[in-house]
DNA sequence: TTTCAGCATTGAAAATTTTCAATTCACCCG
DNA sequence: CGGGTGAATTGAAAATTTTCAATGCTGAAA
């Protein structure tokens, strides 16, 4: 058994080494010799739209790293409101606070089908003791994450409803990189926008009659970047 | 005049040795011979109330402990509106996107009598380099960054007015030693909460009218914990 | 093809927030 | 002690958002 386990490993960082999206992933500037410092398994796991990958509060002895998909962050108040605070997508890490023995802060919800990279505390840990590229790789995620989460409250926590849509939605095309996007369910949006289900219908709503939102086919939709930021800015 | 730079830093970092508060800062776990290595100067700074340190958009050599006083992080949107998206406390950093080469995020402004000590980004990249205790409680911070990002999300830009100012006083109670602690500006306060001043100022009225909140000496108050809690939650 | 379920949209009334214009308050200064 | 300044508070009207209920739309299942 425990022969299997190491094997599985070894197959996981061997993995590592040659994964098409190395450049974004957390491994990018290892090398050879510390991939070889890994001894427990990294597996690949998909998931459907709508899975919970943790729950807030779980014990978390896993870090996640996104080969694809885009995954929402949802964070519960005492009194049951919950917030979307984050989306995450390729190249970001999920688990953060598993680093510091924390557990999970949020709940972690695929949105579509999600690629992910599981890999166990332990092991970077483990590297973490000899190989600063990872430091530099773990800081730069963790200054993504906080310049994300600070747009996200100037941004989409500001203003008017329209405006905050219409931020979100830029937002969402500009993390694409085909000219379509995702466009989540009116009740994310809220979720996302501190407003209702119904404001953020509406404003979608709108921008739809005025042909500044079109929706393509299921979950996606294109916007007219020019005339949103001159409207909302 | 090299010679007195190199002077002034050997007396900045032999002054991090016997920091007084030095369990809260950034070099708590450096030992002696880590200090030898710190060959730049380390200022310590007071300000006064309302100063500007840095601005959004600035370069940014420094990064700065808190040793004491209160500092808001304000980030400006393109259309001149505006949002306090965090406030720093003794042990907290400011400017930790120096760290990655970044220019300022935010505007950081003194709320009252600041007191820091700015440390040159050379001298944590050098640091970094060779001490893997400098790494952890930089990790640390980063994720108090982000924990208090998100929260700053979920209590502060979530539910009406009143609920806002209530999490708002409750969290600054928290943070406090004493019982009393510091009470913003009605603008400040609006700023934070994403609502107008007006606004701030009404829900703040309301609570002293039903005796949850009291002021104290110019900034100061104290509110009823459990009956905020209660009401608001 | 029809039906059904789950979203999305819409409308109207109620509630909240903003806006704008006064006051009022607290404190500093001479 | 009186005046003056900046912040805080208040009130009323306008604007926005929520609430709640109804209706529409679309894709999947039968």
């Amino acid at each position: 058994m425990k022969n299997i386990l190491i094997e599985k490993a070894w197959r996981g960082a061997d993995r590592c080494k040659n994964c098409a999206i190395r450049h974004l992933v957390l491994f990018s500037d290892l090398d050879h010799q510390d991939f070889d410092r890994i001894h427990h398994p990294i597996d690949d796991i998909d998931y459907e739209p709508g899975s919970w990958i943790y729950h807030q509060g779980d014990e978390m002895p896993f870090v996640y790293t996104i080969r694809s998909g885009l995954i929402k962050l949802i964070q519960h108040l005492p009194n049951g409101d919950r917030r979307i605070v984050r989306l995450l997508r390729q190249g970001d890490l999920a688990g953060l606070e598993s680093l510091n023995g924390q557990n999970a802060d949020h709940d972690a919800v695929t949105l579509d089908h999600v690629s992910v990279c599981r890999i166990p505390r332990s092991v970077i840990k483990t590297l973490q003791r000899d190989t600063p590229n990872l430091h530099d790789a773990l800081i730069k995620r963790w200054q993504k994450a906080l310049s994300g989460a600070d747009s996200w409250i100037t941004k989409l926590s500001t203003g008017n409803a329209k405006q905050r849509v219409a931020r979100l939605l830029l937002l969402l095309d500009q993390a694409s990189t085909d000219d379509s996007f995702f466009l989540p369910t009116r009740e994310d949006m809220g979720a996302m926008l501190g407003v209702t289900t119904e404001s953020a219908s509406k404003a979608t709503a709108e921008f739809k009659r005025q042909n500044w939102l079109k929706a393509l086919s299921h979950n996606r939709a294109w916007i007219d970047t020019d005339e949103l930021q001159r409207q909302f800015d």
